[in-house]
RNA sequence: CGGGGAGUAGCGCAGCCUGGUAGCGCAUCUGCUUUGGGAGCAGAGGGUCGCAGGUUCGAAUCCUGUCUCCCCGACCA
């Protein structure tokens, strides 16, 4: 993409609303913009990270075996008075009414709504287990949207619903989201914390929480330093055995740490950090299935409600959370997996018929070799270059000036290192594009 | 929902107390000089001062109402 024909509007300083950094940063970049409390436009910039996020999810969540569907986001009151949650459930829920006076809803989740489609389609226990997710925008009326978009009132939300046999059935898709979980926030770059939760109002018995370790955290965490232990390439590998020697280590919430009497972590190994919570995940066994009339057929003949999970990952917060991560002094630094582009291609000169004409045939080069690169074209000093592919954080920028066109070179500089070395054109190609 | 704060050019702000031609910095545009890590000089464009009433010869400024946004708290699968 050539800058010179994109819409990236940068500024040196962040809007006065704008409190914590990833907000700030965003605005900064040219990510999103505002457009009420809590609800955000998705910039060009902005919605190519939220895609490769979503597309991260999207993996991990059909390798564990998970099917995609599409839920609308509106939905009709009487679906929730099925399950009596359309009372429950509070203000939070934004409630509309159509043209002929009906009562709908903007969906805040979809366990109602997942559990009747599952039902047209499974009868018997051949149909099962099945695990359904979409990735899709949701709308909670929060009292105090802040934080930009970590806690909007409209965002983007893999949610995920699992249907078994049995608690046994259950406990497996469980597992096998638990490891999703584990992988895909890995992928991300993402040190995330399995915290097991109080289960609140969707109810149930097992619940874990996935946290990203950041100061601006609106969770307070204790847990065992041993977490610490467990490696990136762990997380990569999680299995089963993972995930026990997970569970098995103390990690909880404050206001539940709190309950605990007695800690059974040494007072020298037990940790404290904040926490942004990125993943949520629930068995709640038969609630829906049996307030919604589910129920399939078994071998022997006799009617079960299956047993549920709903798996829940914040694909909008994430952006936030993965630069509350990831940042220095200059901007943002984005993990290669969801970099918005690989590669940030500078012209130095775009005055300079050879500088230019080398940096096009780059660019020509590198979109062909499919690498997805930037390449700022525009007839600017290269000052205020440097400056915005340091706040946009792609992983690599790739800078082409006549000094060094004419013998070959190039320079080519690692963001999250800021290392720069200067390299024979070729060598660079090799490199961004492997 | 309780408490606090703010709406003036794209962004950041001053002006308001004490009514009298709408300001500054950054950004944008033009020209010249520049060009290897947010350039310099000169010039220009851009505003129903959140909205609605009211007071007044005259309102960004005073009064009333209203909307919106932000912060702290409570709330938050």
């Amino acid at each position: 993409m050539r800058l010179s024909r994109y819409f990236l509007p940068v500024t040196k300083e962040p809007p006065a609303d704008a409190q914590i950094v990833s907000h700030q940063l965003m605005l900064r970049a040219g990510l999103v913009r505002q457009t009420a409390a809590g609800i955000y436009a998705w910039l060009p910039l902005g919605l190519r990270v939220l895609k490769k996020i979503e597309q991260v999810v999207r993996e991990e969540q059909n390798r564990a075996g998970a099917v995609e569907l599409l839920m609308p986001t509106i939905q009709s009151a009487d679906l929730w008075r099925q399950s009596g949650r359309y009372d429950a459930y509070g203000p939070e829920m934004l409630r509309i009414v159509d043209r002929h006076e009906r009562e709908m809803l903007y969906g805040p989740t979809n366990e109602e709504m997942i559990t009747l489609l599952f039902k047209e389609g499974a009868k018997s226990y051949r149909d099962l287990p099945r695990t359904l997710y979409h990735i899709q925008w949701k709308f909670r009326d929060e009292v105090r949207p802040r934080f930009g978009v970590m806690r909007g009132r409209e965002f983007l939300m893999k949610d995920a619903y699992s249907f078994d046999l049995d608690e046994e059935g259950l406990k497996a898709s469980y597992e096998a989201m638990f490891v999703a979980y584990l992988r895909t926030f890995a992928r991300m770059g993402l040190q995330a914390v399995p915290v097991r939760a109080p289960t609140g109002p969707i109810g149930g018995n097992l619940s874990h929480e996935f946290h990203i370790l950041a100061e601006t955290g609106e969770s307070q965490l204790f847990y065992d330093s041993a977490l610490e232990d467990v490696t990136h390439a762990d997380l990569l590998a999680a299995d089963a055995s993972t995930i026990a020697r997970l569970t098995d280590l103390y990690a909880m919430e404050a206001e539940e740490h709190d309950k605990v009497a007695d800690c059974p972590v040494p007072a020298d190994r037990l940790r404290t950090r904040r926490g942004i919570e990125v993943g949520h995940i629930f068995a709640f066994g038969t609630k829906y299935s049996a307030s919604m009339g589910l129920s399939v057929q078994t071998r022997d003949g006799a009617q079960i409600h299956p047993h549920m999970g709903s798996y829940g990952i914040g694909v909008s917060r994430l952006v936030g959370g993965i630069i509350e991560a990831s940042h220095d002094d200059s901007g943002i630094i984005w993990p290669e997996s969801v970099a918005p582009f690989r590669v940030g291609l500078i012209n130095m000169r775009a005055d300079d018929a050879n500088c230019t004409s080398a940096a096009d045939d780059i660019y020509g080069r590198l979109e062909q070799a499919g690498v997805e690169t930037l390449y700022d074209d525009r007839d600017e000093r290269g000052g205020a270059k440097f400056a915005t592919m340091d706040l946009i954080g792609l992983p690599w920028q790739l800078i082409v000036g006549p000094r060094g066109i004419d013998k070959g070179v190039v320079e080519l500089k690692r963001r999250a290192t800021g290392e720069r070395e200067e390299v024979s054109l070729e060598s660079a190609l090799a490199r961004l594009v492997g």
